[in-house]
DNA sequence: CGCACTTGTTGCGTTTGCGCAAACAAGATT
DNA sequence: AATCTTGTTTGCGCAAACGCAACAAGTGCG
């Protein structure tokens, strides 16, 4: 197997401030996995084998209840870990992950997670903070779903996406990946439907452009506007 | 001050494997707090200057959003920590907590955290299962907001705070600590006038009783039945 | 190239739960 | 005991968003 390069990894968050050795060490320890669009790189519940780093892609972490209804919790992108049920205590995934396009991921055996968080307390510190943010950034869609309207809650998840993961292009920031109607719903609690319509709404009005799986935010300040509205 | 007895802490989750001396060492660090019902124990996005343990009482943690809305993110029980800004890799407490009654805590300065979490796994292993805990109940909690109809939902918080503070008494479990119409309906995003609704119906049919501030839950399968009841 | 499949749009009727308002009940205060 | 505050109940009308259904528009595949 090739020796994968230290600077795959050197200047992301987690491993800064850690030696060189140390990466080595610890790239060696790591298989470097392709995963195609489309695929469940792991389950809910599932013995929590291994952990990962993503290089490349996109990842969507679903939930699913027992009536089948299923919400997207979140969305890894390239630089981030993902599986990491370890730092949460947990010997098993708590989600589901899917690739939403192709990606490329790097995996390390869980049972390497508590050496490497004892020897390293810069990466032990940036993944407590890791789990920190999805705590507070959960709490705070909880809050929203709780007491906004459907459309606020679409218009802020719009401006979240573009700003996780959106590029400029010549006609406005386009939300990296391919993205359905459906995802939307799935994210803000409400139906496609509603969705197709507000954002339909909201192409007359020249605010977005979207096509099949794609959307492309114009006018982010009237985006959020809505997306703060006052509630009345 | 009169030295605090080990006893206080020994058993409890977070300290269960530390040495005694560990133990005392700890308490003599810390000072007893006592906090009256209704008081405001700290705020969102203030400093974290202490940590807490709670021994005795219930505390409301709370998120306030700009438009005023408030939502009840969990209730701390005896025995478990609070304010843990550290564990989530932050400096400033994430929401409020006031005290549901009277309290009573201890309190060490945030400042020996990283030297306690480092110096004993089990208390570390223990704050992280804490806090992955916690992701994961909010993250069920945005579930059921965004795919459960209202009633399952209340349903379900009734049934789950019976759970972690219900009392057993001649009627039914009785959620131990003074609890409103209007406190439901933040913890389920709901208004008051919905679960007052709601409850009374309830009521009528002998599934709960409740009183001002007060609610025995007497015939927890039949909340059960509506919690899980499928959608069509 | 055409067929099947997925994704998106839109109209319409229905329902859920909100919002407002008024009345009432139970403690707390003086 | 009288008053005040805080919590609870309930009626009524309304609006938001759902659910269904039918259709349109892209996309992929043989």
């Amino acid at each position: 197997m090739n020796r994968l390069d230290i600077s795959l990894i050197r200047d992301l968050p987690p491993f800064v401030g850690m030696e060189t050795d140390a990466l080595q060490g610890l790239l060696d320890q790591a298989s470097s996995l392709r995963h195609e669009k489309g695929v469940t790189i792991f389950r809910e519940a599932e013995e929590a084998k291994c952990f990962f780093l993503l290089l490349d892609g996109h990842i969507r972490v679903v939930k699913i209840n027992q009536n089948g209804d299923q919400m997207i919790a979140r969305y890894i992108s390239a630089g981030e870990l993902y599986g990491i049920a370890k730092a949460v205590g947990r010997d098993t995934y708590p989600a589901n992950a899917v690739a939403a396009v192709d990606c490329l991921s790097l995996a390390w055996p869980t049972r390497i997670w508590d050496d490497l968080v004892s020897r390293h307390p810069g990466f032990a510190k940036n993944t407590y903070q890791t789990v920190g943010k999805r705590l507070a950034d959960t709490q705070d869609r909880l809050m929203e779903v709780a007491t906004a309207k459907v459309e606020q809650r679409i218009a802020d998840i719009l401006l979240k996406l573009a700003n996780q993961t959106g590029r400029k292009t010549d006609e406005g920031i386009l939300i990296d990946f391919p993205i359905s109607r459906q995802d939307i719903s799935e994210m803000t609690g409400t139906t496609l439907h509603t969705v197709s319509r507000l954002m339909s709404g909201w192409e007359e009005k020249g605010w977005v452009k979207s096509g099949r799986q794609k959307i492309t935010i114009v006018e982010g300040h009237k985006l959020m506007l809505v997306a703060s509205a006052r509630d009345n």
